[in-house]
DNA sequence: CAGGGAAGTCGAAGCGCTTCGACTATCCGG
DNA sequence: CCGGATAGTCGAAGCGCTTCGACTTCCCTG
């Protein structure tokens, strides 16, 4: 193993001094800095870890802990897992993967034993069991997602709300009087989970202030159970020319839905979708949606947490922007309705 | 903080029996034993991470390497990086999760640092840049994946072979006598991955070895693709009564492709699929499939992990076996084929 | 009953790094 | 031309742990 003296002998200077130019806490003539910097690639020196996170008590790794449960859409979660990583190598961190099998005392084991001086937890629910802990171990944590009670806690989350009123907001500019909503299993309400609720009254508010008429249903993920309930949906409302639907599992089969009904979008009806980009291109047609940017999401909470580390002040709550991506799947609704 | 002196001096005892109690490398009386573990709990002390690796020239931390691609079924990657994370927590490690965004020299990073002990690299190419910068770095290291030379290395793999073959043989067994693989997308075998010429070869041969008409298609993941394939084959081969799928992102559109052109599965033809067991679970009919064991192949890429770091020996190549779970999607072929 | 080994414990030496205080050389203003 | 910053470098202490050798008991065997 190459060691921080291997440099300093093969350069001519004291351990203190490479030190110093591998942190840039002190000032190091241009002369020196060189000659150090070229025998670190010579030798081709590493800084021990450990040593390094003794000596200076900072890890330089942050924990990164993603949900149990896996009924969340598991592309999106790992999207974030990748621009996590991507943005904290950025920051010359490291990411630890924790999963919640180990439950909070994971997080405890982690915190206490130094192994990480940061913490990223996703999917908060709204009565989330780490949330506490997380106050107990009074380490730096961004959280994505809002628990009930986010005194003294830094959040990040997509502004769901204003998703939703820009879907209905499009659906209602292009004409649309009656529509509805098509939701997450009823599953993820009943666990207390902000965002279906945040989804919800940002599409009802939103629905009130232009006068529409619409409808809201959970949706569960089975193909049948999608039939039923999108034919339903249409019987009960024969003037229905507009859906919103936030639920990945569910977009395949309502469009199979629709076609099998003899329903063509976006002539009949309109479909704007709060889904991954990716799932809105690949159906046909090309979905309108509002996508979940969760690459944008991961990189804001690193930067969150990085400013933490750095002892700055950051916004207690971000709400990241929603933006509407053009498809094919809505127009204007048919003239007789 | 709590450090070992602390505890040390609450139980009466020297730091050195801690560290003997902590690591049972020395015997211990009973009486300071329990003495020390209880002032351990008292304290809440936890050993700090950075010094015992410092000292002990182990970090208790694998790396995890994700690939970087995404055409790869995220689900699966998903429960195969949860099953490490709990098989390393397991036998006291932790896991730091490297993406390919940094290439290579990430990989040169961790090692050379001694942030980890040791690696899990997923998703191996014949032809993998990593590959040679394992043997590089020297580290116990497990590759999940079989690269064109695999020597010197511990791969695990699932036992594609074997699983194609086992799709063939039940189709076979049931009365089939024509019948068609549905793979992966061209791209996929285009970049050289082992396991879809492994599998296309599994099925040839067995194809081969029972006597049956055979024809082999890979698959585009859109919808439409998939539907374009499935009618032009089965306008080429009007006596096919069995398809092997194994693309997960042609399975929904298969089914619902076959309902469209009036063929009921199973009566009309039957289907097997290689695919995540919950995929087959999902769609209706259940489908009859040979599920890829994510968990497992996690859990056995881990044991072997742990193996090489105790330095015992390990076979170079772990296959792990498949089986078939009944579904409702296949039965014997119409009686006028 | 002497001698040898096992069981149980301790002290001290580092592991490789950061950081603080101290030191020298250089430069500036008065 | 002198006193005091400032830039640049070094030495040494110490971060919290593991581990090796040494020591003391105690028990067993011949």
């Amino acid at each position: 193993m190459v060691t921080i003296a291997d440099v300093a002998r093969h350069a001519g200077v004291s351990p203190s001094t490479v030190s110093y130019v591998l942190s840039g806490k002190r000032s190091i003539s241009e002369r020196t800095r060189s000659r150090v910097e070229e025998s670190i690639s010579a030798l081709g020196y590493h800084p021990h870890a450990g040593a390094r996170s003794l000596a200076s008590s900072r890890a330089n790794v942050i924990a990164l802990v993603l949900p149990l449960r896996t009924d969340m859409h598991v592309p999106i979660l790992m999207q974030f897992a990748t621009s996590v990583v991507t943005g904290a190598r950025e920051h010359d961190h490291d990411v630890l993967l924790l999963t919640n099998d180990e439950g909070p005392d994971g997080l405890r084991r982690v915190a206490r034993s130094a192994l990480v001086d940061a913490v990223i937890v996703m999917d908060i629910e709204l009565n989330d069991s780490r949330v506490p802990v997380l106050r107990e171990i009074g380490l730096p944590a961004v959280l994505i997602g809002f628990p009930a009670d986010p005194a003294e806690l830094t959040c990040v989350d997509w502004d769901f709300v204003a998703a939703a009123a820009r879907c209905v907001d499009h659906l209602a500019d292009l004409g649309h009087r009656e529509i509805a909503f098509l939701g997450p299993p009823s599953a993820v309400f009943a666990r207390g989970t902000g965002f279906a609720q945040r989804t919800t009254s940002g599409f009802e508010s939103t629905v009130a202030r232009r006068g529409l008429r619409a409808t809201v249903r959970p949706c569960e993920p089975s193909h049948s159970a999608v039939r039923d309930t999108v034919k339903r949906l249409l019987d009960d409302h024969p003037g229905l020319t507009g859906l919103v639907i936030h639920n990945e599992a569910a977009v395949a089969p309502l469009l199979e839905t629709l076609r099998g009904l003899g329903r063509h979008v976006p002539q009949d009806i309109s479909v704007v979708a709060m889904c991954p980009e990716d799932l809105a291109g690949q159906v046909v047609p090309r979905l309108t949606a509002v996508p979940i940017p969760a690459e944008e999401i991961g990189r804001r909470a690193v930067e969150l947490l990085m400013s933490k580390l750095d002892h700055l002040s950051v916004p207690p709550a971000t709400l990241i922007a929603p933006h509407l991506l053009p498809g094919e799947s809505t127009a204007a609704p048919p003239a007789d309705s």
